[in-house]
DNA sequence: AGCACGCCGACT
DNA sequence: GTCGGCGTGCTC
């Protein structure tokens, strides 16, 4: 019998099907791992087929050395999830497959942790009298059987098992342990679904992509949960996606809660051997539910019930690095592989899945009221260039201010929302709220301080700075964003004795941090969280009244076709922190832009309105989903060899055009907005094509890239970040 | 990726 | 003469 092996090496040259001979002696099944001789080298291997008989020359065709496994790693399902990520994503093999395993196989060093557990020897000795706590560990005992150390230790002091290991009452024994991460124990809690919710899921049921629009706190969770019970009571298992930043102890408790150890976690979070651990109880089926980040599309886990995706539209979802995939396309295949429902559900979907909900590609199902019957908050928007009219120069509003005093004397809290993302950001002017565009592209200039030029990240047009606004010919032009810190301080000058905290990456790199600032915010009333998207997602402040969002621009004027729809998820995502209980809630959103159709659409929460008018300005604009825009980038520490590289994928790119010229609606070569990163000289491609030949011609650019190349080229579809 | 083979320049 | 530069090609 012979063996089908990829070897395990990221590299083009040898991503391919190596032939080895099993010798007869030994057991391989397919998905194994192996080492096997490779050159005058021993690689890892994995087994993707086996067959009676090999094609390639049989006299050099080696032996396999041995498995590395007892077990085959790769389930037959991921083996198929491979190859669908390879043909979609022009991905290596190798890559691919390391993806389906936790990092600790890899690296050989798989370490188990032992605990010490104690039952008894001698079932009948009696402690003297007035050792009470003996009796008691005995009588625990003998109820519970085998107990851990720690478990003991606790309740009845160390020293108590010692004396009885001593006396020879007790015997021990080394236990391998699995780590569970946040144990909680399972508690039988039923939840009243309202109307919306079980129309919901009776709708979801056979095999198909269904998108569950709700609105905030429409009980999309619940639902979530519902499905999951069902498909498990008939056998079957679960996979969740969440956001990162939503996996928070509160949301995992939930599940732990309702569905015990049935559920599996596996999220960046995790120490590598909690990880490891939590593979083996999806692998071994002890584990029926996943839940995680968007890598836990790849745990091994077959017999899927159901695929949910939770806030479906999170850019989170979209790997932008190495292997390069869109977890909705895998989820689309596993779904399908497995028969079941893929659930896409959001408050604010994504434009594309929405497009196709639409189109009837997806089923739409929707969730239009909260489940507690609650209004959502009013949000109020504040028009910054007024208040700047008005001699108000400040960060904040009089408005804002007004209402940050109310929830002071009230003494409630208040969220303030900033985002930091658009550092590098663009020119506008402060009088009128005009912002620097392409002409020809429809998204805003960016500003680059090395040549002091403004340039389009889509087309890369250069513009010359703006000194003085075209519209009102003001000169007071400003580029640049406000920060975290800038606000506190301005806070703390405004409210000296009241609590204010800070939430942003700078304040939570180490381990615990995140939820150290939470509690500490959720006991200061009255108290200001100020934050950026962090304090966006899922956490529930019920006393919190007021929310600021104190430069809305920020997002929606960034150089990415996809800035107006992040701008009106952000501002749903971030209103729903308010009002969340009994007290009615309130949002300020300020901006020098109060007329942008963004602003109209989202402080009426009318996600269909925006829909429908982003669509069309995509639709007009040509951009996604209406187009597909293709980007590849070309790096290299020699200048010249990168530009040599470009110019020859180039020119054969350019021959497309004979054969597609309508379908190509533009193509440029041309300098990356930043220049040079780690060294390497940045060149990119790009163009821009319609949906009917995309896929087709997507391939050719990929295989002109692939020939002509042999690293150092990434191609990317629908870029968002084009630095 | 590694490792060998191979064919030209300046050295014990 | 030969040690070593890194170009090219192969790995079942």
């Amino acid at each position: 019998m012979f063996a089908q092996v990829i070897i395990d090496q990221d590299v083009k040259a040898i991503d391919k099907i190596f032939e080895y001979n099993i010798p007869s002696n030994m057991s391989i099944l397919v998905g194994m791992r192996v080492y096997v001789p490779f050159g005058k080298r021993v690689l890892q291997g994995y087994v993707i087929s086996i067959s009676e008989d090999c094609s390639y020359d049989k006299n050099k065709v080696k032996d396999i050395i041995s498995p590395i496994d007892q077990f085959p790693a790769i389930k037959k399902q991921m083996l198929e999830v491979m190859q669908f990520m390879v043909k979609k994503n022009h991905l290596t093999m190798a890559s691919t497959l390391r993806l389906f395993l936790p990092s600790q196989m890899r690296e050989g060093k798989v370490k188990e942790i032992f605990e010490t557990f104690y039952y008894l020897r001698q079932h009948d000795f009696v402690p003297k009298s007035n050792a009470i706590k003996q009796k008691l560990l005995i009588d625990f005992l003998k109820k519970e059987g085998k107990v851990s150390s720690s478990k003991l230790g606790e309740m009845f002091g160390y020293q108590t098992i010692k004396t009885l290991y001593d006396k020879k009452v007790l015997e021990k024994e080394k236990e391998k342990i699995e780590r569970i991460p946040y144990f909680i124990p399972k508690q039988d809690k039923k939840v009243v679904l309202n109307y919306m919710q079980n129309e919901a899921i009776k709708k979801i049921s056979s095999e198909g992509v269904y998108l569950l629009h709700g609105v905030t706190g429409s009980g999309k969770t619940e639902v979530y949960m519902h499905l999951i019970e069902r498909e498990l009571a008939k056998g079957k298992n679960a996979i969740m996606l969440v956001p990162e930043i939503s996996l928070t102890p509160q949301m995992v408790s939930n599940f732990k809660a309702r569905f015990g150890d049935f559920v599996a976690l596996l999220h960046s979070g995790l120490s590598a051997g909690e990880k490891f651990d939590e593979w083996k109880r999806i692998f071994s089926g002890q584990a029926k539910i996943v839940i995680g980040a968007r890598s836990a599309i790849f745990a091994p886990i077959e017999n899927l019930g159901i695929i949910i995706i939770d806030e479906e539209h999170e850019q989170s979802y979209i790997s932008e690095s190495n292997p390069r995939y869109f977890t909705h396309d895998i989820a689309k295949f596993r779904a399908k592989q497995n028969n079941c429902p893929l659930v896409l559900g959001s408050a604010t979907p994504s434009i594309e899945s929405y497009k196709k909900a639409i189109d009837g590609d997806y089923n739409l199902v929707e969730l239009p009221v909260r489940a507690n019957g609650k209004e959502l908050p009013a949000i109020q928007i504040v028009d910054m260039i007024g208040e700047l009219r008005r001699g108000n120069s400040g960060i904040f509003s009089a408005q804002l201010i007004a209402d940050l005093n109310e929830v002071v004397t009230q003494k409630k809290q208040a969220m303030m929302f900033i985002n930091r993302r658009g550092f590098s950001s663009f020119m506008r002017c402060r009088d009128c709220g005009y912002i620097a565009k392409c002409s020809d592209c429809d998204v805003s200039l960016v500003y680059h301080k090395e040549d002091n030029r403004l340039k389009c990240h889509y087309c890369g047009k250069q513009y010359k700075v703006l000194t003085r606004c075209p519209n009102c010919k003001s000169e007071n032009i400003k580029h640049g964003a406000v920060g975290t810190e800038q606000v506190v301080s301005k806070l703390k000058e405004l409210f000296p004795d009241i609590k204010i905290l800070r939430m942003d990456n700078d304040t939570t790199s180490t381990k615990n941090s995140h939820q150290k600032i939470l509690n500490e915010f959720k006991n200061s009333l009255p108290g200001v969280l100020v934050g950026t998207q962090m304090i966006a997602k899922g956490h529930d402040f019920e006393n919190v009244t007021l929310v600021g969002i104190i430069d809305a621009d920020q997002s929606l004027f960034q150089a990415d076709y996809r800035s107006t729809e992040r701008t009106f998820q952000l501002i749903t995502q971030v209103a729903g922190r308010a009002g969340r209980s009994k007290d009615e809630g309130k949002v300020i959103l300020q901006t020098y832009a109060p007329r942008h159709y963004v602003y109209k659409f989202a402080s009426n929460y009318d996600y269909k309105g925006f829909f429908k008018k982003e669509s069309n300005i995509r639709q007009t604009a040509q951009f996604p989903p209406y187009t597909r825009i293709i980007r590849a980038l070309f790096a290299d520490c020699d200048e010249n060899n990168a530009r040599e590289l470009l110019k020859i994928c180039y020119t054969n790119i350019e021959n497309l055009k004979d054969e597609f010229s309508n379908e190509i609606l533009y193509l440029d070569a041309m300098k990356s907005p930043i220049k040079k990163i780690q060294n390497k000289f940045r060149f990119q491609i790009l163009m821009r094509l319609k949906l009917e030949k995309a896929d087709e011609i997507e391939k050719k650019v990929f295989d002109i890239v692939n020939n002509a190349t042999k690293t150092n080229v990434f191609i990317e579809i629908n870029p968002t970040n084009m630095s």
